[in-house]
Formats: C-alpha cells, sequence, structure tokens
DNA sequence: TAGGCATGCTTCGAATTCGAAGCAATGTGA
DNA sequence: TCACATTGCTTCGAATTCGAAGCATGCCTA
C-alpha cells in the first residue's frame, strides 16, 4: 500500500497528456467555427444545446453552471449575453422564488440549428476521423464512467461557501 | 458520398460529451490543487512542466505557445508573470535575433517539484481511479492518432496573418 | 544586394472569467 | 415562531485572455 507513487508510469502520462491536448485543440477549433458561423462562444453554445436538448427547452441556472463546469458569475454573465441577443428568457423560478429559469426562445433554437451542422462537421473531422466505430464505442465505454466518477465529487459551484468551525 | 450528416450517431455524442465533461471537470480540480500547492496557474504549471521536461530546460515562445496551445500574446503575458517571480529566464535566442529562449531556472524546478506530487496524485484520483492498466494503454492508444491528426492541421499560432489576393 | 514579404514577439484595448461579498428567499432547530 | 445558517443568483473588482496592430529581424528573389 505505498501508493501515491511520485510519478504516473510512461503510459498514464501519454494518456494524460494525449487527453489534455486533444481537447485543447478540438476546443479551439469549435470555438472559431461557432465563431464564424453564429458568433457564439463555446459556452454560449454549450448553453443553448442544453436548454435545446431539454424536454421543457430550460433549466436552472444552478443546473447550467454545473451541468458546463462553470463559475455561477461567469453564467450570469453569458446568460445576460444570452438573453440580451434575444435567444434566451429569464424567468422567476416557479417553486422557488430564489431560482431563475432560462429558457431558449425561438431565436435560439434556430440559431443554434444554424449553427450545428458546422460544428457536427468540426468535431467529426477532428476527433472522429482517425477513429473507427469500434474506437469510437470503446472510448465512450471509457470515459462514461470517468465522468460519473469525477461527477460524483460535489460539484465546485456546491461547495459550501463555509465551513462550520 | 451523402457525407456530413446532420447529426452524430448517439455513440459518437456520448464520447464526446463524455470527453468534454471530463476535462472539463478534470482542469477545474487540477487548477484548485495547483493554485493551493503552489500559486500557478493551469498555464502556469504547464510552461513549468515543458521546460523541466525538455534537456535544456529552455524553449522558444513559439514552440511553448503551439505546445500548450495558447495564443501568442497571453504566452507573453503569462511568461512574463513567471519571469516577475523567478521561475524563468528570457534570453534572446542565440541562432535567431528575434526568438526569444525561455529556460526554467532552479527556483522553477523547486516550485515544480514541490507542485507535482499533489497533480499527481489530483490526475490519478479523478482520471486514473475508474481504469485499469489496461483501460489506460487502450485510452492513449486511442487518444494518439487523434492528437496527430489534430496536429497535423497546422496549429492555430502559425496561421498565416493574411491572405494574398 | 536591395526591396518586400514572412516570422517572432510584444503592446494595446476589449471582452471574458473568477472569487468574494451582497441580497433575497428558504430551511431548520430550539 | 423566531433567529440564523443555507441556498440561488447578481454585482463588483481584479486578473486573464485574445486578436489586431506594431516593431524588429530574417529570408528570398529579381
Amino acid at each position: 500500500m505505498s501508493d501515491s507513487p511520485p510519478s504516473l508510469d510512461p503510459v498514464q502520462l501519454g494518456a494524460y497528456f494525449a487527453l489534455v491536448e486533444v481537447t485543447s485543440l478540438l476546443r479551439h477549433a469549435v470555438e472559431q467555427q461557432l465563431k464564424d458561423a453564429g458568433d457564439l462562444s463555446y459556452v454560449q453554445f454549450q448553453l443553448l444545446a442544453r436548454l435545446g436538448d431539454s424536454p421543457t427547452g430550460s433549466h436552472r441556472m444552478t443546473d447550467l453552471a454545473d451541468g458546463v463546469v462553470y463559475s455561477r458569475s461567469g453564467l450570469t454573465y453569458q446568460v445576460g449575453l444570452l438573453e440580451k441577443a434575444g435567444l434566451v428568457g429569464r424567468t422567476p423560478s416557479a417553486d422557488d422564488e430564489r431560482g431563475v429559469t432560462v429558457t431558449i426562445t425561438d431565436a435560439g433554437r434556430t440559431l443554434l440549428a444554424a449553427v450545428l451542422p458546422g460544428h457536427v462537421e468540426v468535431v467529426s473531422g477532428l476527433l472522429f476521423e482517425p477513429l473507427s466505430p469500434d474506437d469510437v464505442t470503446a472510448l465512450a465505454r471509457l470515459l462514461g464512467p470517468v465522468r460519473d466518477h469525477m461527477r460524483s465529487a460535489p460539484p465546485r459551484s456546491a461547495a459550501p461557501r463555509r465551513r462550520k468551525s
């Protein structure tokens, strides 16, 4: 049990670095495409996508923040931009007077639909191009549990504001 | 050839989302640890790690920017901070008068060494915890080619400044 | 070998990002 | 029920980030 070794083995290092590099490169490419296609930032796109995916077309602020792994204040800012652009609406939540429910508008859905094909194209061309269907399945099978494991740690925005003494 | 479908298949979507989520969560955890352990940002850590890895302990600015996938101006800023903190040094490159060579200092190596164990611990605990050794091998085997494929596209910082008409 | 384009880095200004502090509503224990 | 901690979101200020423009050096070719 002499664990927590001073370093990762070479295979782990390779996987870790590849992971970091791949997502950095992918993210930049996607950001470029989104900016060109719809003048959207990556976060804004993620938010619209999540809202568009929801059966109700809406989510609470906190759920959005946790979903896209973003600070609460940053989310307020971005949702403000989206609202100003007419892509989402903000209403006080029905059950909890403090909560704010964000809802995608028709304009939001239209823009999302306009941007999606190009987005898919970039992801396909960069991420999936060198992977066989079996590879993709394997990748999903590997990363799914990792995500669940990470999510099981309390999300950053839910960290208690202070500790009791 | 009726390609570029309007959407990704569910497995691809799952893999893509898992990838994005995993790296977002991992990144935040790592950032937290680095801030606590050595008051370093993620980029700064990446820079020190790359410099520490180099046989010469140094790299040119552009190579660093491309390596960590970062804007050139942002790199100037960050290297400036590192230099002010005494963790790296800047010297004009020997062969190319325009170039700037960044070199890690002893203090930089010391800090890097101080921060690394905690970093490894976070990565082990979050990323590798749910993965068997075989899984890690598989992950590396999958992502390596993807990285190479993405890298084969011209790095963002090398984009031509303008196109000829 | 001179003109002109390309490359390497920095500066500048605008936009984004985050954490800490603040405000309102909600839950909780005595 | 009433204080008081908690939760949900926003505001605020400081730090970071990026692209465009600027400057200096190197390369290339006519």
